[in-house]
DNA sequence: TTTTTAGTTCAAAAACTAATGAACTTAATA
DNA sequence: TATTAAGTTCATTAGTTTTTGAACTAAAAA
């Protein structure tokens, strides 16, 4: 039956693809490009949880160095991984359970980054207006509150 | 004299602009495009506590069109604000202490969405490999896990 | 051994986003 | 009243990012 070897689900259902389309539009308000996305989101839809590079390129009828690109940066930042059956070449990728530890990880680098830029900008000032500086030791204040809680919930989700 | 009127240390010190530059960049990666960096980073790092419109075409050999924009976004978002005086068209800007909880708003609102794209693709999956499900439902416990702390830091920053 | 499968690499195209320039409005000043 | 100042608006341009296509490699299958 010419079904047999793709996710019959994925064919028939006619909703999901918009779906698919959706949650992908929504992972890249978290920094993933549409195809990137899309891939993420065909992970959590696909009644099977494991998905060839070719399963992909045929879905979405998308460029072999597209997905290829795609996959190998959500491997480089471990939101998927994969595995494999000695004597076969083929992939078998799938999402890991880390997509927000992973994120707020990466948030936690940019607001030390910021953090460390505030600080010299305080040290830079003249003291001429000080309810600047105030200001920018507000947003310090805030990157460390929101850091110290972050580190926290990270630690706890770890332990789970 | 020529200098009287703009800002003396603006002008002179010359890491400033450099670090005005890298600041704004590190902005973007809050989301900004490039020239609201630039302006986040020239408030914070000008002598006076406002800038006027002009002051920032000047200053950044920019487009009016491009500072309007940007200025209007970031009012927008409320990381930005403007004061006037009586009798005169002339704003003065200035930021305002809430970058952080801003951004963090925004990342609530994203984490809500994705979350009920998560539901609803959890109440569509077959009964087949629950496995995946579950690594979806890891995804909701963790952006729970963050939101619950993420609230609680914006409610106690509101209190400061 | 030849062909097919499963990718990778990278220059070029397509698509998208940000910035510009020009024309406009409206308020203040001369 | 005419001119300048302080912006706004929007079509076009410039710049960036994403995706493609073509050529390639290396392993498995025929």
């Amino acid at each position: 039956m010419f079904l047999s070897n793709t996710n019959t689900r994925l064919m028939i259902q006619k909703g999901l693809r918009e779906h698919i389309e959706e949650t992908g539009r929504v992972f890249e308000k978290f920094g993933l490009t549409p195809m990137q996305g899309r891939i993420m989101a065909y992970f959590a839809n696909s009644d099977k949880p494991e998905a060839t590079f070719s399963e992909l390129v045929d879905f979405f009828r998308a460029s072999k160095s597209s997905i290829s690109t795609s996959l190998n940066y959500l491997l480089s930042i471990r939101m998927i991984d994969y595995k494999t059956y000695a004597a076969e070449r083929k992939k078998y990728f799938f999402i890991t359970d880390g997509f927000f530890r992973i994120y707020f990880m990466q948030l936690l680098d940019n607001m030390q980054e910021l953090k460390e830029l505030c600080y010299k900008t305080v040290s830079m000032r003249s003291s001429e207006h000080p309810e600047v500086s105030e200001k920018i030791l507000k947003w310090i204040e805030g990157a460390n509150i929101f850091e110290e809680s972050i580190k926290s919930v990270l630690d706890n989700i770890k332990k789970i």
